[in-house]
DNA sequence: TTGAAAGCGATACCAG
DNA sequence: CTGGTATCGCTTTCAA
């Protein structure tokens, strides 16, 4: 078996195609402040017309930084990943890093595998949200042991060992909770997701809280854990239009309501639909729905800064075990 | 400035403990024929309590094969990506490869930037998806050189100088006025994505061409680069309700077209909407649209496998230059 | 201002 | 069956 690629040039070639020190080479090629602007010239030359690529595999064995950092997502969904990634991007790419997708579809086991697939990666850190059946920190522990940088965001839990990045679910929720009772909304159906998951949880008692207020309100709750379930549920219920408000407390909720609106001629009629939502979907919905945003590319943008953050605290020796939870 | 992680096992550890040469450590970890049995247990026991975990960087830098490729998409879209990265991790990850996602957003120097950043980290293989920006494959022309196994999928160029994977854009354009002819439908309203796309001509051309079979069906065309763009041509152009049938070409023009037909109330009136669509969202619009399905899945388990198989050519010595394009 | 040399950790060839 | 050793390409002291 040979090379897999093609022979590239090193700083060995272009050392003795000048007659000069690998040692030389390396520190013109960056700029140390020790070597003399004529041999800075010539050795930039060189690697210009000799097609020069530091060979990154060297550079990070020598260094031990891989500038990877493993992205970890419970599942791969139309609604947050693309805006989260895009988020994740946009910080990481400017400061040189590049990061791995892992998705544990759903199962503890997955998420196991694929912290272990970090730390053998040598990740520079790790940003993990985590799956529905995720009930404790104890397999993150390891990380903590081994010193690897790591944010949890979205999805929590509550004995939380790292730093987080979540979104307001209480003010979210109250808003959408307002915005319905603003409306003069009596009869209002709530749709919520799996009901074993923080963010429901936390969702659900504030906007119960909120409309409880409002003695009149007629509140019904269902809890479905995927659009198709809601639609389902929601073919049978909406036998009458009798409910003047919807609330879904998320894109997969609302997906599932929109359909099932749309479906029974519903969507034009007096009622009024607010939603918590990434907002990359929604919008060509229907105009008349309204939205509280969480938004996605923030979330991404934020995790990464607080993940280089602490990365950049970890190489300086600082050891401070942040598990600050930021909520945004 | 400090190492980044803490230190971990290496071999030499486990050499020095057991007193043995690394050799010995090394092959019995991978249960090579040579070493004795009594020894191999030795030494599993011994890496298995010390937490021995091999470092990637060494075996990559010695191996000259990273077991990461790259992937370049011209922007990151709730429609196509989730899916086609579900594709790609599920094929990939089994094979112990990785995947960057890098996203040119629709720039062509950002996409020749990112060519770079894959060579430079010595990525084992890159599937490409072109920015609409992209004329030819003259940037790619180095990756040749570089003996880089490469499979551009989706968006091509005609100029194709490696191997692509692209959906039968010619077909389901066909398919989708054949369901629009058997519908009865006699006004139609074809709405297209940006005209001067591969993708958008090869649909448009077969669409044309077949809805033209039918001479009394009277055929109108709009181009629009976006979803929204869709929905301000369309909340002007619907004045009557004349129009009996639509097609969009992609899920970005159907969700315009839902857009303004929801608004319009336009929904569930004696019309027909068919659309090429990647299938994800599309099920939750409305159930009397139809669909004929690009499956992103499918495209992205399809290009991985070809990438794989042309590493592994490569690795062989092997040197077909493939160029054939693959329809799914 | 430059060079020599010591590794980083794993692999593989050649001996024995 | 096992050990010694060169090597991958680069960075980084230490010496000159």
């Amino acid at each position: 078996m040979r090379q897999l690629q093609m022979r590239r040039t090193t700083l060995k070639d272009l050392a003795e195609m000048l007659q000069i020190s690998t040692s030389t080479v390396s520190r013109a090629l960056k700029d140390h402040p020790d070597i003399s602007s004529a041999v800075k010239m010539k050795v930039k030359e060189a690697a210009e017309t000799f097609n020069y690529v530091p060979n990154d595999f060297a550079v990070n064995f020598r260094k031990k930084s891989s500038k990877v950092i493993g992205l970890i997502v419970p599942e791969i969904t139309m609604f947050f990943i693309p805006s989260i990634i895009k988020g994740i991007s946009s910080v990481l790419n400017k400061e040189g890093y590049h990061f791995f997708i892992l998705s544990s579809n759903d199962s503890f086991e997955t998420e196991k595998e694929h912290i272990e697939t970090c730390i053998n990666s040598r990740v520079d850190g790790i940003l993990i949200s985590l799956t529905n059946e995720t009930k404790d920190c104890d397999h993150l522990k390891k990380l903590k042991e081994m010193e690897i940088p790591t944010i949890i965001f979205d999805k929590t839990v509550p004995q939380n060992i790292f730093e987080s990045v979540i979104f307001d679910n209480i003010k979210n929720a109250e808003l959408c909770a307002e915005k319905l009772i603003d409306q003069g909304c009596k009869n209002i159906l709530a749709i919520f997701g799996d009901e074993n998951l923080e963010i429901t949880q936390s969702r659900l008692i504030s906007f119960k809280s909120s409309i409880n207020q409002v003695p009149e309100i007629n509140l019904s709750i269902i809890f479905c854990k995927s659009a198709n379930l809601v639609k389902e549920k929601l073919d049978l219920l909406l036998d009458d239009d009798s409910i003047d408000g919807f609330f879904a407390m998320s894109d997969e909720t609302l997906m599932g309501l929109h359909s099932s609106l749309i479906k029974r001629s519903l969507n034009n009629t007096n009622r009024k639909v607010v939603a918590i939502s990434e907002g990359t979907l929604p919008k060509y919905l229907d105009e008349t729905y309204e939205y509280q945003i969480n938004d996605g590319y923030e979330m991404g943008t934020f995790a990464a800064i607080q993940l280089l953050t602490s990365i950049k605290k970890e190489a300086s020796g600082t050891h401070e075990t942040e598990t600050a939870i930021h909520q945004i």
